[in-house]
DNA sequence: GTCTATACTTCGATAGAC
DNA sequence: GTCTATCGAAGTATAGAC
């Protein structure tokens, strides 16, 4: 039986210093750029100080992870709240902020059954709001969600926004105008 | 003046066995995993040899993608010249065996230069074929492209067979029924 | 043309000092 | 509670032997 190694306070200002240079990394370099030397180094600190407050790697981008979710499921609910028309629900969605955000941690969840799991939980818990909010939107408006169901509407938004992010962030954009402004 | 150092012939079987272990280990473990020691340990070779078949390490990732992609857009024409419907067209952008594919390689060129060069190309000519055969298939319906352009059917199309793509392998299946049937 | 011996850097992680 | 000294393994890349 390991004696399970010390780990640093949940609330020291050196974590959250390592927390912002992860994202940051992660962000500008891409997940495999995030090692516990480069994090270090962002943050102004030792290499070792990272497994100090974090027992793995996988630990730290668990946490940089579950900050960000965090933080969006409230602004979405807020935003959802101050302005329920459909119009701002597919304006919020095509917020492409969180895009780059999204792609790194796919690609990273895609091989590591921690990150997957708490990246679909979040998943979930997203959709279900944007959901409620087209749904709301849609009854609003006099469409029964048996003639359109929100599940429907929410797919096709996300897809478009998704892929327009993603091909925009490479350079290619053949039809992006004609769809926006179809 | 450096002298340029020595490079293995193209068309040499070892230099295939390390593309194909390479591929492999993109899919199964991720980009990050894709190290000189990694694949050659999977093709049962000597590490040193990644780096006589292939300068850097972004010089094999560019090959594994030129190979597929080469192959893509052949596979892709075949199938819209022995049935330009477009059910068939749907059918085949539904196809989600290459969706892990681009995963990994989007992630990867969000961070070099050379990668989303040769990505942006590719996905450029890939998406001509589509847009003129989904142009074909509404001509032959009897839609103008006026009332509804090409483009923006095949992005709806992408955009929803991408995110229900990524939602399964993560296990999110909210609505994924509702919208196939619909 | 093909492969190996080797160099140097960076990696994650732990045990122990303050 | 906080940080550092240190380790063994794994990373890319080159020069030179067959």
């Amino acid at each position: 039986m390991k004696p399970t190694r010390r780990i640093g306070a949940q609330d020291s200002a050196t974590r959250t210093k390592l927390l912002d240079a992860a994202l940051r990394l992660m962000l500008e370099e891409g997940y495999a750029s995030v090692t516990s030397r480069q994090v270090a180094a962002r943050a102004g600190l030792k290499p070792q100080l990272v497994h100090y407050y974090f027992r793995t790697m996988d630990d730290l981008f668990l946490e940089v992870f579950r900050r960000r979710a965090e933080d969006n499921l409230v602004r979405l609910e807020e935003a959802v709240a101050a302005d329920p028309s459909l119009e701002h629900v597919w304006q919020l969605n095509s917020d492409l902020r969180s895009a780059p955000f999204m792609i790194e941690f796919v690609a990273l969840a895609n091989h590591r059954k921690a990150i997957r799991a708490e990246i679909a939980a979040y998943a979930e818990r997203f959709r279900a709001l944007q959901v409620d909010a087209v749904r709301g939107a849609l009854e609003a408006r006099g469409i029964s969600a048996d003639e359109l169901p929100p599940e429907v509407v929410l797919l096709v938004m996300t897809g478009l926004t998704q892929v327009m992010g993603i091909e925009q962030s490479m350079g290619v954009t053949t039809g992006h105008d004609t769809t926006a402004a179809y």
